[in-house]
DNA sequence: TAAATGTTGACCAGTTCAGTCAACAATATA
DNA sequence: TATATTGTTGACTGAACTGGTCAACATTTA
């Protein structure tokens, strides 16, 4: 029952938006550098979002990507289904035909009950719901140490390698969603 | 968020055997027939359960598996997490210190709620509730169709090149759960 | 003893996953 | 206009996983 690392970046590219809203197009790069993900791995993430037109992208210098819809009508089902295909846990919820005794099958209906408790869950929670909570939680701690993370340090000596990974190709992926 | 075949296929195999209680060893043979499974995966489905004291297994002739456990103690979040690992979606909803910013994480909230939600109809679910509603299923429509396949219609003709397989190595897996 | 079963571990082919590479297109700005 | 900076696209790759098979074996009943 494991969610896929594309999901779960994508979740994070687009908090990281949601929480840059405003300030025009935000280049990919930063992007993999406060996400810590690989920055050839994420153009690959956005292009669905993109096509969905959840995001909108800019090219050349100053471009970037930036939030298309706003975060309350971005709901987490609809991100993780794209990015993920389905999100039933087996073929057979969505599609019954694809088991002939589908209609007589115990099993199946617990299967659908999973389904449902999960789909619930993320068709209720939208991408505002979670950049209100995670402003939260920072203004409960001391806001320093993780919120700097996620905003535009550039000038930290941590971003180097990732400003020249494009060229010099030595960015190896820093993988967390890992499973 | 897809659900293994391992899994998939475990619970049908429990839920065989519960129907078939007190009939004494059940045949893998058998369940493989019934169930559509290569008797061969079955095998190796078969091994955690026994291990997990939750079947047990008599060999030679006329030997064969049965349920160790009373249907009502048979959870079937015991039997996913059994097959398939952990049920959590994402590594750090169950160990938090896999991920350093966790604590702070709002996504990772969102992931412990939908881990909740499927963890909790897997943990009411018992295998004796599969039972009463596989029963319940069958009592409504006419109990021939499908039940017989799932009783010891030894004498189709459905089972003889099941009942070769052993031998002539031909059984090609007919998956069901396939994703 | 022979046949019928379960046990175990090695093995395999196909798929998926995460990630990279490379060539490219668009665009702001100097 | 030239150039650097960004996104776009599609092919590719290595590793892991999945579903499944094979083969040799152990046990037990008849």
């Amino acid at each position: 029952m494991r969610l896929s690392a594309k999901a779960c970046y994508g979740t994070r590219l687009l908090l990281d938006l949601a929480l840059h809203q405003g300030e025009g197009s935000v280049p990919l790069k930063d992007i993999a550098r406060r996400q810590e993900i690989s920055l050839l791995y994420l153009e690959h993430l956005v292009a669905p979002l993109i096509a969905r037109a959840i995001v909108k992208s800019v090219r050349g210098p100053r471009g970037g990507v930036s939030l298309l819809k706003h975060p309350e009508e971005i709901k987490l089902s609809e991100v993780i289904q794209l990015l993920e295909g389905q999100i039933a846990p087996v073929e057979c919820v969505n599609n019954p035909k694809a088991y002939p005794r589908s209609d007589f099958c115990a099993i199946r209906d617990v299967w659908n009950e999973v389904h449902k408790a999960t789909y619930g869950v993320l068709e209720s929670t939208t991408l505002q719901d979670l950049l209100e909570r995670q402003r939260q939680k920072w203004d409960l701690k001391q806001p320093k140490d993780d919120e700097n993370q996620w905003s535009n340090g550039r000038d930290t000596n941590s971003t180097a390698h990732v400003r020249n990974e494009r060229n010099s190709r030595r960015g190896k992926g820093q993988t967390i969603c890992r499973r």
